[in-house]
DNA sequence: GTAGAGGGTGAGAACGCTATCAGGCAGGTT
DNA sequence: AACCTGCCTGATAGCGTTCTCACCCTCTAC
């Protein structure tokens, strides 16, 4: 097996705090000594134990991270950004899908506590239940969330300007001259969703529109809901004129459901949607869309998480990041 | 901090040692103690830590995952069908990116091994290269490959048939009467993309149609890489009238190249791509693919994992999984 | 009445590391 | 000669578990 400090000692004829010293450069410890230690090590082929050396000292140096699902683009991103960040500082990457369920969340999250990460950063499935997380702060150990906030919760998060977003995109629209708008949502207990929702909300109400429900469709998160709601969104007695998907499934679901109906974009329907993906330039027409800075997000959730792990106890921050229109073909408002 | 067995022993009136086996149920214990010290724990709110648990165990129930980039949604799928695998049986994953970078690969892999991860899958970004793995694998600790083979190196691997997943592509575009077929590659110092460069060098073969290095272009792994390569393919003096991509990006990125030059298959120019995501059927026309199993291949690679974890001492195997070839209209081939 | 079996308990070693402490030994100072 | 000071070293105490061992106590069997 692997071999000890132990080991060390005994090929270079010292003691094991010896070798100890001369390894991890503490005290005092003779030149030759220094040297003769570290040739052993070299030449034992000596490997530290981080489990020991996190046992006593108390670190694991390990982060844990909590999506919904990996597969999901934006979270990869996201996670590819906090990863980069955090290795430059020596933190390694504990990953759990929680699969948009809180108690497979409050699982996982308890299993990354046992575990003993030093830090968390979750992408909550829920927007008011934050207490299997108070338990990990009050260990003392820092949580970041990502992309969501939790009511009630003393954590920081790094959020994007989701109602700001989902206001531009539904003024284009409606500057458009759109009046019957529909909405594809994933569900409303997801605080980024709720905050789309306002959004809309905002919109329609500042154009003197009312809000109607028949008009917006509420599923589950996955592309397949999309699909199915938007479609029925698009048959039913006055279908909308324009539509808005508050998610890059319900995007992608919304496109798969206006192929099915033979409806083309932006002629018989004009498409925004929220969260910019590789493929939405390659579809065509290519799709408008509230774009936010992924990678930027995980970068910044890095920040704030190695600041806490420094020791800054400020109160928590929430900090949003900016989105942007990007307008293209599918909703008609380009030259 | 977080309560030790210790505490709970204290707060239940019992040495250490019962309180111990109380709560992990070996040795002798009575009714009544037990059920003392178990109410002693969930009222103080006894964690267990696993690093003191995996200390004396010797295993941390961890599985370390290095992948090029958690970005390509292939390494992000089979991240998933892994993990949700592991999962079942208590391990967690760590996960590394290795950018494809074989430096970058070991140092990761290094970090892995410090952290004494039970066992280690990992997408090898050599071939050839596999001294840091042989480490790994010579501590005991079981190592399985996936979707790319290491020559020479004594650990399982779960890969797909490339050869013939290419064959059958070419061999459909040659039917098709196709003669001057473009290969659009990334690395083939990438074990899998070598193997599909054989299948086609087969297929073009069997055909008695002469390979042309001119028909052949070879970059990195990026998107970019495969639209600037196929860029130069298409405005060659003699381009050619079909293209096989051999990865999703290098599909991507030819799609692109195609739409900047005004191209449209599979009039202009038919289109076969290896690997099959989702946006493929979302442009259009729909890309014809070569499948891949992609979830299949990170719960083969989990079954492995845990044969071995349970003691399975057998000689290396190499899995194959079969690829399937999808046609769609982007060759030209759909009735 | 004593031996033995068996339930129940606490003391303590081990895992591999970090880090403190007591002491040894050379050199210089009073 | 006695004493300090500064360098160097080995012994040793943890970190929080798992698990073995020795021991005690009670009950049954002869």
């Amino acid at each position: 097996m692997a071999q000890t400090i132990r080991d060390v000692a005994r090929e270079a004829g010292v003691s094991q705090a010896t070798a100890a010293r001369a390894l991890a450069g503490y005290g005092y410890v003779a030149e030759v000594t220094r040297r003769r230690v570290q040739e052993a090590a070299t030449a034992i082929g000596y490997q530290p134990n981080d489990l020991a050396r996190a046992l006593v000292s108390g670190a694991t140096k390990t982060i844990g991270l909590v999506v919904g699902d990996i597969e999901n683009p934006f979270f990869a991103t996201a996670a590819r950004g906090l990863a980069d960040a955090l290795e430059h500082e020596g933190y390694t990457l504990v990953l759990a899908n929680s699969d948009e369920e809180l108690a497979r969340e409050q699982r996982v999250v308890q299993a990354l506590r046992q575990r003993l990460v030093d830090g968390l950063v979750v992408v909550p499935s829920s927007g008011d239940d934050g207490s299997h997380l108070a338990a990990i702060i009050a260990d003392g150990r820092p949580v970041v969330l990502l992309d969501r906030a939790i009511e009630g919760l003393a954590a920081d998060a790094v959020l994007v300007d989701n109602e700001s977003g989902a206001l531009a995109a539904m003024r284009h629209l409606i500057e458009l001259g759109h009046r019957r708008i529909g909405i594809v949502s994933d569900s409303p207990g997801i605080a980024s969703t709720a905050e789309r929702l306002a959004g809309c909300r905002a919109a329609l109400g500042e154009a003197g529109i009312a809000w109607d429900d028949q008009l917006v469709s509420i599923g589950g998160s996955s592309q397949s809901d999309g699909f199915r709601t938007a479609r029925t969104l698009l048959t039913a007695a006055r279908p909308p004129s324009a539509i808005f998907t508050l998610s890059n499934f319900m995007t992608a679901g919304t496109i798969r459901a206006l192929r099915d109906l033979d409806l083309s974009m932006p002629v018989d329907v004009a498409l925004v949607g929220f969260d910019d993906l590789d493929w939405t330039t390659l579809v065509e027409p290519a799709i408008s869309v509230v774009a936010q800075p992924v990678s930027e997000l995980g970068q910044a959730v890095a920040e704030r998480l190695l600041a806490r792990l420094r020791g800054d106890s400020s109160p928590p921050v929430q900090i949003r990041l900016r989105t942007s229109l990007i307008i293209r073909q599918s909703c008609g408002g380009m030259p």
